[in-house]
DNA sequence: CGTCGGTCGTAC
DNA sequence: GACGTACGACCGACGT
């Protein structure tokens, strides 16, 4: 073992349970229980590659009682009996590790933190360093000029300083800094009251546990009590917290040496527990080998002559699967290096177009192609097959080419078996789930990251093996989706209905674009920036010292060090937020600062988000913005958009509604905005069948009115603003599956407050509470929960162990079927819409979906004809229990149009 | 110099 | 923690 290399110690109790909380409930297909062996495995071979060549000694409590029990016999008596689920994890952690070749210690009588203290106390005495791996701050005791900690699930380490920079005292006080806190959940007594802050204040000024209790009588107010009547047990708290460093070990630190793996040991477990990725890394699935990779044989086309067969093939045959390789991300801007097409599953031909290194063969011209491939590519009655056909749709049509005949898009079909079970749905991820293959991997022959080759630089070979074993994939996944999709309830019909024939209508959207103003959005970056600018002067002076106020980080020193503002609320990591509710509760206290930092959030974030970053997305050879909309992302259904996201364009503020205004119609045309009214509470009436729900929307109600005046029982004309707000809320939150806690937070009344709101709502409208205690209760049962259209999403959290996880899932799955149908319902509106358009003589486009919103350019003169008509085929999209209705604005700009 | 997690904020 | 679904800007830590 080299000099230089650390001895590694690890906790692995403390990982253990930490794994096993923290990690969503894994199985294998027999159903045993998996997350903490494959969090505790993951974490050792993270430490394996951190700590090359060192020992990594991995170290479990004992069962059974320890000394500690013989000073107290009250040490941790009520924690809870450990997880059925978790017990049984144990042991085949041992046998992992063993496998892997590692130290493994359990001393009979004596606890992990014990062994690790004494082997540290061994390894400082004889001058070796040593890393302590745990996620339990009880070890921080141990951190000297040769020991440091580290948490290897989340990274972060601790020396010496690190110690004093998070718990404020010296490592060697962290004993007696323990002892005086005491812990709960070990039932180690300390002093009432006392937390981390007292107990680092009082370590300062007296040094010591000692120094603490001889000044005891110093100390002030109920914690000086607590202080005083706590002395007899202070000394019990320390014996109890303190790691002994010298226990009697079995062994000794030349016993502690890395030994090479047992392979076929470790094989075998990661088959039991189905540990794919690192079954793979043993060989035992080896990645695709030049072997696998003749699976499909690919020929390469460089004439018109070659490539025509195939052509003929696929006219025959009435199917092509196919792919683009392509330089450039943005489909407006990406350059089209190679053409895979496949007829037959196992035989692909490989059409290079663009590749343009030194040396590169002759090859056909992208424009030869295009115009031999038309009529095959053009004609609805060739099938395509391919891995997300928008962008190839979206490609072509920049060519004149217009993609017909779509039939099987993988990335669809799997998007539509299981929203979320494939990751992203890249055809990576959809050929490990259905194929069990790994599809070729680009980093393989291009690199990655800056050293990464663009496509037209790389071997015609290689790109045609990548090409033409994708194409390949692609078809015969198409193969296996088609009968699942047909196997589950209504699947098959959603993608042919929906999602298929939407393609068509998102590309046609796409390659139009939407018309953005630059001139009044660079305008109005101007004007933000000069306004941004005085903002910061006076925010610098209000601080007293520079500092960037886009840096939460040092924003929290500013406001809670420096002016000891208070800690409203933390962050899911434990950071002090600054967060707009909080800076808005400080203001409203009289602070001055907040008030300027909310001030300069909003206008920065309009400033970096919309006003510089939409010009720089006008196209400039269309003048006009083309986002993406992605079809495979929300796991309920919904559409997303991304570059540029145009679905978060700002409404809610005068300010923000200038964005709105730099969308245009052009000259001679009008923007038509129309957006379904209210459609989710619409769905929850439909899918609850509540009585008084359903005859609210019957009436044509103002719906926030009709449910204030059902809670707060009074006249429906007697209904106040602030009653009414607070109704829209419960609506709202209804929708997400909330509870009274956030709407309490929401509406600014107490927990208590709320509970009586939603149980006077639950009470006035019994049928939505049976709806959502069914909703449920189904989920449980099958797993999943789909919408009126029989889109599903799977739901596999809602049987986890963590309370929290299994929460979340619930919240979810009463909140998909509506989400989810509202998202159907106007993809199938955009499908009635985008028909209109094609067959009709009127001048109108579809140019946006914000969700429950389509945006239409219109010429000034078919206005009202198409109103009528965008109006008609979105009411009828979906015949529900209430009606659908839609608000519909017309203007020269998407403000105006509201 | 890129990547990635954390935090925050915009929309529906 | 505590209200669902997205995308993306910025910061700062970390690795190359």
């Amino acid at each position: 073992m080299a000099a230089d290399t650390p001895l590694v110690l690890v906790d692995g109790s403390s990982y253990l349970f930490r794994a096993f909380h923290a990690l969503p409930d894994l199985r294998t297909t027999d159903g045993f229980p998996t997350g903490a062996i494959r969090g505790v495995i993951g974490m050792l071979r993270k430490l394996q590659v951190d700590y090359p060549g060192s020992a990594i000694a991995v170290v479990f409590d004992a069962s059974g009682p320890t000394f500690r029990h013989e000073l107290y016999d009250e040490y941790k008596a009520n924690r809870p009996r450990m997880a059925d689920d978790l017990r049984v994890q144990i042991q085949p952690i041992r046998d992992i590790v063993q496998a892997m070749g590692m130290p493994l210690l359990t001393v009979p009588e004596v606890e992990a933190d014990d062994v690790i203290g004494t082997l540290a106390a061994a390894a400082t005495e004889a001058q070796r360093r040593t890393v302590v791996s745990t996620g339990d701050k009880d070890l921080a005791q141990l951190v000297s000029a040769h020991v440091t900690l580290v948490d290897t699930m989340t990274g972060t380490t601790l020396d010496e300083i690190g110690v004093e920079a998070k718990f404020d005292v010296r490592p060697a006080q962290i004993v007696d800094y323990l002892a005086l806190m005491g812990d709960a959940t070990d039932n180690i007594p300390g002093v009432p009251k006392v937390g981390p802050k007292t107990a680092a204040k009082w370590l300062g000024e007296y040094g010591s546990l000692d120094g603490v209790i001889a000044h005891a009588s110093d100390v002030k107010g109920k914690v000086g009590e607590n202080l005083r009547a706590s002395l007899e047990q202070l000394p019990l708290a320390r014996s109890l917290t303190t790691i002994r460093c010298d226990v009697a070990l079995p062994l000794g630190l030349e016993d502690l040496t890395a030994e090479p793996p047992d392979e076929d040991a470790l094989r075998g477990h990661f088959e039991r527990y189905e540990f794919r990725p690192w079954l793979e890394e043993l060989g035992a699935m080896p990645p695709p080998s030049p072997a696998e990779a003749t699976r499909c044989e690919v020929q390469t086309a460089t004439t018109l002559e070659a490539l025509q067969p195939v052509l003929d093939a696929a006219l025959e045959a009435g199917q092509l699967a196919l792919r683009l390789e392509t330089a450039g991300s943005r489909f407006m801007a990406a350059e089209v290096i190679g053409v895979a097409l496949a007829v037959e599953p196992g035989q692909a031909v490989y059409v290079p177009v663009g590749h343009d290194y030194v040396g590169a063969p002759a090859q056909l011209r992208w424009a030869d192609f295009l115009a031999a491939a038309k009529p095959v590519l053009e004609s609805p009655v060739v099938a395509k097959t391919g891995q997300d056909l928008k962008t190839i749709q979206n490609i072509l049509w920049r060519e004149g080419v217009v993609l017909a005949g779509i039939a099987n898009d993988t990335m669809l079909q799997s998007y539509v078996l299981d929203s979320v079970g494939a990751r992203r749905h890249q055809l990576e991820d959809v050929a490990a789930k259905y194929l069990q293959t790994r599809a070729p991997d680009m980093a393989a022959i291009a690199g990655k990251g800056a050293k990464r080759l663009a496509a037209n630089a790389l071997p015609v070979a290689a790109l045609a093996n990548h090409a033409g074993q994708s194409v390949d994939i692609a078809s015969r996944l198409a193969t296996t989706l088609r009968p699942r999709l047909a196997a589950a309830g209504q699947l098959a019909a959603v993608y042919d209905d929906i999602d298929k024939p939407l393609v068509g209508v998102l590309s046609r959207m796409e390659c139009r674009g939407a018309l953005v103003d630059p001139a009044l959005l660079r305008a109005h970056s101007e004007e933000l920036a000069a306004r941004l600018t005085t903002l910061a002067e006076q925010t610098v002076a209000e601080a007293g010292r520079e500092f960037n106020i886009s840096s939460t980080k040092q924003l929290q020193e500013v406001l809670y060090d420096e002016l000891d503002l208070p800690v409203l609320k933390k962050t899911q990591k434990g950071q002090r937020s600054t967060e707009e509710s909080v800076l808005l509760d400080l203001a409203d206290r009289g602070h001055e600062l907040p008030r300027l930092i909310l001030e300069h959030r909003t206008l920065a974030k309009l400033k970096s988000t919309y006003t510089d970053a939409l010009p720089a997305e006008i196209n400039p050879r269309t003048g006009r913005i083309h986002t993406s909309y992605n079809q495979a992302v929300a796991a309920t259904g919904r559409l997303s958009s991304a570059d540029p996201n145009l679905q978060n364009i700002p409404i809610r503020t005068p300010e923000g509604r200038r964005i709105r205004q730099a969308f245009v119609a052009p000259p001679g045309k009008k923007l038509v905005a129309a957006d379904y009214s209210q459609i989710e509470l619409r769905i929850m009436a439909h899918l609850s069948e509540d009585r008084g729900l359903l005859e609210a929307f019957g009436r044509g109600d103002d719906v926030h009115r009709a449910t204030a005046a059902e809670v707060f029982d009074v006249g429906v004309e007697e209904v106040s603003a602030e009653q009414r707000r607070s109704a829209k809320a419960i609506n709202f939150g209804l929708i997400y599956g909330m509870s009274a806690f956030g709407l309490a937070k929401q509406i600014g009344v107490s927990r208590h407050v709320a509970k009586g709101y939603m149980d006077r709502y639950f009470a006035r409208y019994p049928g939505v509470a049976e709806y959502m205690d069914r909703v449920r209760a189904g989920a449980r049962a099958d797993g999943f929960v789909e919408t009126v259209f029989g889109r599903r999403l799977y739901l596999p959290e809602l049987a986890a162990r963590s309370g929290m996880r299994r929460q979340a899932a619930e919240r979810a799955a009463i909140n998909a079927p509506m989400q989810g149908t509202a998202a159907d319902i106007i993809k199938l509106a955009m499908l009635a819409i985008d028909e209109f358009a094609e067959e009709t003589d009127l001048d109108v486009a579809m140019v946006m979906q914000v969700h429950d919103e389509l945006v239409l350019e219109v010429a000034e003169e078919d206005v009202p004809a198409v109103v009528a008509e965008a109006r008609k085929r979105m009411c009828d999209a979906a015949a529900l229990s209430v009606e659908l209705v839609v608000d519909v604005g017309v203007g020269d700009n998407w403000d105006e149009a509201h």
